[in-house]
DNA sequence: CTGGTTTACGCAAGCGTTTGCGTAGTCGAG
DNA sequence: CTCGACTACGCAAACGCTTGCGTAAACCAG
């Protein structure tokens, strides 16, 4: 910058305001400084920038992890949600730092207190609620993928799993099923709430649930082939399947299809996200659909105000079942 | 800083090398002053320090996205090298800034000139020739997912996309399928090697490929659709399939299905890349594995030798066939 | 006790910007 | 011609940290 400023003939403050397009600074000698900085393709030091300004544009994203997981991060439900809130994020000039978390962990260095960040995405509910009320106290411009609980200070963002749980489970009903599996672990909020759906819709429609029916392993598959192939075992019947997740959801066809069950004749399965995959295993998975592109908007757009100082509350994004041939 | 410096009655520099684990700071002051910060909850502002240090800790990867995608990012491949890649930077101690860029565009803004990071990493052959050379020229710490090209001064790392192609299609041509047709966009290098090993083991079981069975999309289905439909409407016969790209193979699988084609009894197929899904559709997909955690891997000890001024060589990393039941 | 080392810290410059304030020059009104 | 109001720019401080250099104090040998 100072090398511009000796060539043009102008002090490096002069520099600096013509190129971010000050009005005090004369039309001609801005045209001068623009060429001299193009042709000596000069880009601003943007540390330095954030430095003297105070802030940046650069949010962080945290993404979880399973340890077991071979360290891998393999959910693409999880994987479309970054890649809407990148889209988002570059569509509002910000960048994005993306963080691994061990997701048993659940500790982070907040990038915001370190002045790597503006602002904090968690995708998922990993980060404990006492974490997260702390970071709503510290004031860090903060949102979270996920359910929302009662007493808190931070904003979340989630799709309506209550409803999505009770459509799922109707639309079984609908089908004349009568004993529906229930495939999810209810220990983190979002699951709970479509597990609240499932038990809403049978008592919609008076049916009792039959609580043997559940499972609840479903991140692990080794854990959910187990149970479920001990339910099989137990010949204990069932004809539908509602799994709070497709990744499981498709574990679940292939180890029915293996014990030589039909779907959607013998069994009918639902799952739970619609991701790219759901469409493309055979029988193509019905399943609710999680607007992943509104949710990314929703994210950033919760934390964009809170780095203008407004405060956001939590949203709930509706959610749609997408009827394929898995269920009949 | 400057707070704990009063309240510990040092100055900022000796706060500063305290943090820093100088050695020339006595222990007992080092204990206060960590005790002090720790009770403060404070950390170094890495911007500040990085503008000092002249260096900092952060990588960015570019992601290319297609515009077609409804500007999501979707390949599966592609969020499997992100992660392998994020996981061994983290292991480095380095963070990872996110870009996304318009694969038609192929243009951005170098983060490493702008001093928003230290290193580049490309995920795939999106940039131009000339650009990466001049990245290169301009010493940007910088690797590229990719095949090698003539002339290159960049470094490149890539599966054995010659050996891969050839060893798919042998293993079709050792199944005695002898009218094996070819999926993939034979424009892009890497698909291009593959291809190359595709009539390498042609050559090497005496038998001649025909060229009416070579379908040059791949990722826009709907192309790939149109052109799949035509061939099997021209009623050239042939017994398999070699897609350069699992998931162009699983939406093979699904046409040919549903014009009554029995894989893998009528027609064989096999992918490329194996990712998670392969393993999931049905039949499940018989593909060459690219090693992805090898890749993340070889990908920032490229980058990471180069900031540290070493010259790196482009490498090529094995690949191996995963047989599954779309083959017989 | 003196002179030389070592230890433990303070001082201040500097990283590359931005920006409030000050000020020569220009201009128009009176 | 004088005077105030602009205009267009320069000056220098500041952002939060690191680090080379300087230096009191402590220590040891002679």
């Amino acid at each position: 910058m100072s090398d511009i400023a000796r060539l043009a003939g102008v002090s490096v403050g002069s520099v600096s305001r013509a190129l971010n397009g000050s009005p005090e600074i004369g039309e001609e000698t801005r045209q001068r400084i623009v060429e001299l900085a193009r042709s000596l393709n000069y880009t601003v030091n943007v540390g330095a920038r954030n430095l003297r300004r105070g802030h940046n544009r650069t949010i962080a994203v945290i993404a979880p992890f399973l340890p077991s997981d071979t360290q891998r991060l393999t959910d693409p439900f999880l994987w479309g949600l970054i890649g809407a809130i990148a889209e988002e994020l570059t569509a509002n000039g910000y960048q994005m730092l993306l963080y691994r978390m061990d997701s048993t962990k659940m500790e982070i260095a907040d990038p915001v207190e370190t002045g790597a960040a503006a602002g904090l995405i968690v995708t998922g509910q990993w980060l404990s609620h006492d974490k997260a009320n702390a970071l709503a106290i510290a004031r860090v411009p903060f949102a979270m993928w996920g359910a929302e609980r009662p007493r808190q200070l931070y904003c979340t963002v989630s799709s309506d799993n209550l409803f999505g749980g009770r459509c799922a489970t109707e639309h079984l009903l609908g089908l004349g099923k009568r004993r529906i599996a229930f495939v999810g672990d209810t220990r983190t909020d979002e699951i709970r709430l479509r597990h609240e759906g499932y038990l809403a819709a049978h008592r919609a429609h008076g049916v009792a649930p039959d609580p043997r029916l559940e499972l609840h392993s479903m991140f692990d598959n080794v854990v959910l082939r187990r149970e479920l192939t001990e339910l099989l075992d137990a010949d204990i019947g069932f004809d539908a399947v509602f799994a709070a997740g497709d990744m499981a959801a498709i574990e679940v066809m292939r180890l029915l299809q293996k014990r030589g069950r039909r779907i959607p004749e013998d069994v009918s399965v639902v799952g739970y996200d619609d991701i790219a995959v759901a469409d493309l295993v055979t029988p193509a998975l019905t399943t609710v659909r999680q607007p992943l592109a509104d949710a990314g908007k929703a994210l950033v757009d919760a934390v964009m105000s809170q780095i203008q100082e407004k405060t956001v509350a939590p949203r709930v994004l509706s959610t749609s079942l997408v009827v394929r041939s898995s269920t009949a």
